[in-house]
DNA sequence: AATCGTTTAGGAGCGTAATCCGCAATTTAT
DNA sequence: ATAAATTGCGGATTACGCTCCTAAACGATT
């Protein structure tokens, strides 16, 4: 037996290529809610059934579609978080890849939040989610780490529990602007706003 | 004619009412997703084209039920936050109602808070557990008025944005217990922990 | 090559949320 | 009291996500 993978993997393979391909192409120009599974069943030229073995819901779908932009976007903005001098500025440059503004189909960011926070438990697509927002919260506990000689840590303070503290705040704020509950133009700003508070606190130290 | 109300405003009442009992009690009973729209245009011995004029989805009737707990929840935290003499314990005394462990069907809360945060735009029910939102998140500003005298805020700080700060990480925290993210147990723990950084900063002032 | 066991495909069928539209109950006008 | 108009009702029907089960494709074994 010469080839390593047979037609069997291959086909898999292809069959997966062409599913994202389809779904990637309907969620974009369609947005998720008028896009039915029968029909990127029929553009990747598959069966109903077949379309489910690959992705167990709609909503993975669609995860599997936007996994693959989240993650060029974590890796960005980890890469560019390392460079600024003010923890601040770290937090900002490790989310604004996030922030694309999306004009038109923001309901796809929307329904990915949705789906990352309350989809089912053991959707592989949503697991490999999780996975993206654990590296980003992490980030920001590096981040903290990283200014731990320049300012002082108030005491008592879990440098793991504020990073979750302020991914929070931050995350809750990018979902606001998914379900158009805030103005992504005064997004950045807001955010910093966010963050200051969260480092340096409301009210002044005695 | 005698009766102010005729009789039509009096059936709808009453359909109202049976609407609401038949959907409080198979949502408790069974958890929302074991139940059809069916079961509850049944139990409220209405058709299934009638339930829909009174809530314009399923999940409106859900939320049609948990705004009528969280009303109260939020009444009783807002008095209980007057007392304490501390900003983190008045705002831990604010949120404390809305922490009814609930042991079984937490997955009733997990909707509700989804539906909140993704629901339709233009969902009655939806519309007032948004104002139960703001209702809380404004006490939370109020809370932080309160302690200006005591505590000094740190220049540049809005306290408004400081109360939509710290009520986004703490919602977002209650979200994390109804997805089953995190253990009920130390709930109260964390979110103290989280007002507290959110108080007094993860870096100190030099 | 032939046979057998295993994995993958896919479309018919199901359950359910939500709509649509004809009909009935009620109110208003004559 | 009767007719006309308006509002509310509700079940048949639809659309859609998803499952189930048969059949085909494939790889291993002899």
């Amino acid at each position: 037996m010469l080839a390593t993978v047979g037609r069997r993997a291959r086909n898999k393979a292809d069959k997966q290529q062409r599913i994202f391909e389809a779904a990637s192409e309907l969620f974009t120009r369609l947005g998720y809610s008028a896009v039915t599974t029968q029909m990127i069943a029929d553009q990747a030229d598959v069966g109903t059934g077949t379309l489910f073995r690959y992705a167990s819901s709609k909503a993975e779908l669609l995860m599997m579609v936007m996994n693959e932009k989240m993650r060029l976007d974590t890796r960005e903005g980890i890469a560019a978080s390392a460079s600024p001098t003010s923890p601040t500025e770290a937090i900002m440059a490790l989310l604004a890849p996030q922030i694309h503004l999306p004009p038109a189909f923001s309901e796809n960011t929307a329904v990915y939040q949705r789906e990352i926070l309350f989809g089912a438990e053991q959707g592989q697509y949503r697991t490999e989610a999780l996975a993206r927002i654990s590296e980003l919260e992490n980030a920001i506990g590096d981040i903290l780490r990283r200014f731990t000689g320049t300012l002082w840590v108030r005491p008592g303070v879990d440098l793991n529990g504020a990073a979750r503290t302020t991914f929070s705040t931050l995350h809750m704020e990018l979902i606001r602007v998914s379900i158009g509950r805030e103005d992504p133009q005064t997004l950045t700003a807001t955010l910093r706003a966010h963050v200051d508070v969260l480092l340096y606190g409301v009210f002044a130290q005695r």
